[in-house]
DNA sequence: CGTGTCACCGACCGTCGGGCCGGTCGTGCA
DNA sequence: TGCACGACCGGCCCGACGGTCGGTGACACG
């Protein structure tokens, strides 16, 4: 029994990457400001203390999860970049996203808690998810613009009803998702 | 001079409801958890004690700002409770009540961070939420009931559109809200 | 087997925030 | 005009939390 004592001691890139996953998980189910600093450190089996050898403060160590976060998804949506050129090839891209969405419900609820809370202007999320959002605006719109009348106002329906049906969805999982998704498509990709 | 010193003395019911004011409007800019209870006693002129003389602890003060909002708004959704007769009056119902959701900003905000705030289990108006989002939700199944084919998928489509909505429209003003209301109408009244 | 490095820890500090306690003073009523 | 009630306050306690500091022990390297 090597690690008689409760001690593990682990290279850098290991710890990090180990600290991000649990917190990643910790403040999806309970947000960021109303978990302390312990409680991430012990998710890991560590202190304080050892946390913050690898982040320099809590702030720090949110900024790298959402950095983490945002790493991981550009991986998945390269195929997005360029306009899309008819409703049926919009559709299922869009179907398939909604699909992977479906297989990440930790993800998802970590977005919701964390943009709701970052609304306060203090939030240290704050900046992140106000140039978030307009970017994606702005990707929505451009990539719909060759085959919708009113780009602007469809790029914000869809991504209004996405957003609200995944929060609909977090709190009552009973839901049928997809069927939700494929009636509103039926109406919104019929120009 | 009477009030000489800065000591304001009110009969109960008034004060109450001047905390309450104040509260909800702190809470809509600033969310519940975050706000210290100083602060909810500062913004109507006293200290943390005389409030505490008032409601006995800070969740009861939450729990009683809830409660007269519930209040105030009964007075207005009593039309709503019939099953709406044909899509056009339904239509016609749901777009006063945007119209007038768009003068009530900071209540959406209010509404909009605490249920966020309260998706963890723990959080002292978590089993409101819940209550009240499956309350809702059998509403509007019984009102859309009459004209729609599949009200159970219409229910969560209309409510997910809105909600998705509201939180675009808090974070970004700028969006026409009546123009997207009216967009996702035109399909959405379409039987 | 000695030695240095560094991941990690225990204990501590300062601050903040909720709630309580012993008053104090404004006010309706006699 | 006095008195009693109760709205309200100053000050305190205590637990929670973010962050610091001086170690300490696991592991590579010799």
């Amino acid at each position: 029994m090597s690690p008689a004592s409760g001690r593990r001691r682990l290279p850098p890139a290991e710890r990090r990457e180990e600290i991000l996953k649990a917190a990643t998980a910790l403040i999806a189910s309970s947000g960021f400001k109303g978990v302390p600093l312990d409680a991430f450190a012990a998710a890991c089996g560590m202190t304080k203390a050892g946390l913050l050898h690898h982040f320099p403060s809590k702030d720090a160590l949110l900024v790298a999860v959402l950095e983490r976060r945002d790493e991981l998804d550009l991986t998945n949506i390269a195929g997005a970049l360029e306009p899309a050129k008819d409703p049926a090839s919009a559709r299922e891209l869009m179907t398939t996203v909604v699909r992977r969405n479906l297989t990440q419900r930790p993800i998802l609820k970590l977005y919701a808690v964390l943009a709701a809370e970052a609304l306060s202007p203090d939030h240290p999320a704050h900046a992140y998810f106000q140039t978030r959002l307009s970017e994606g605006r702005a990707m929505f719109e451009h990539w719909i613009l060759a085959w919708h009348p009113r780009p602007d106002l469809a790029a914000v329906e869809l991504l209004a009803f996405l957003d609200g049906l995944q929060h609909y969805w977090l709190r009552d999982p009973g839901i049928d998702f997809l069927a939700q998704w494929e009636t509103f498509a039926d109406r919104f990709f019929t120009v």
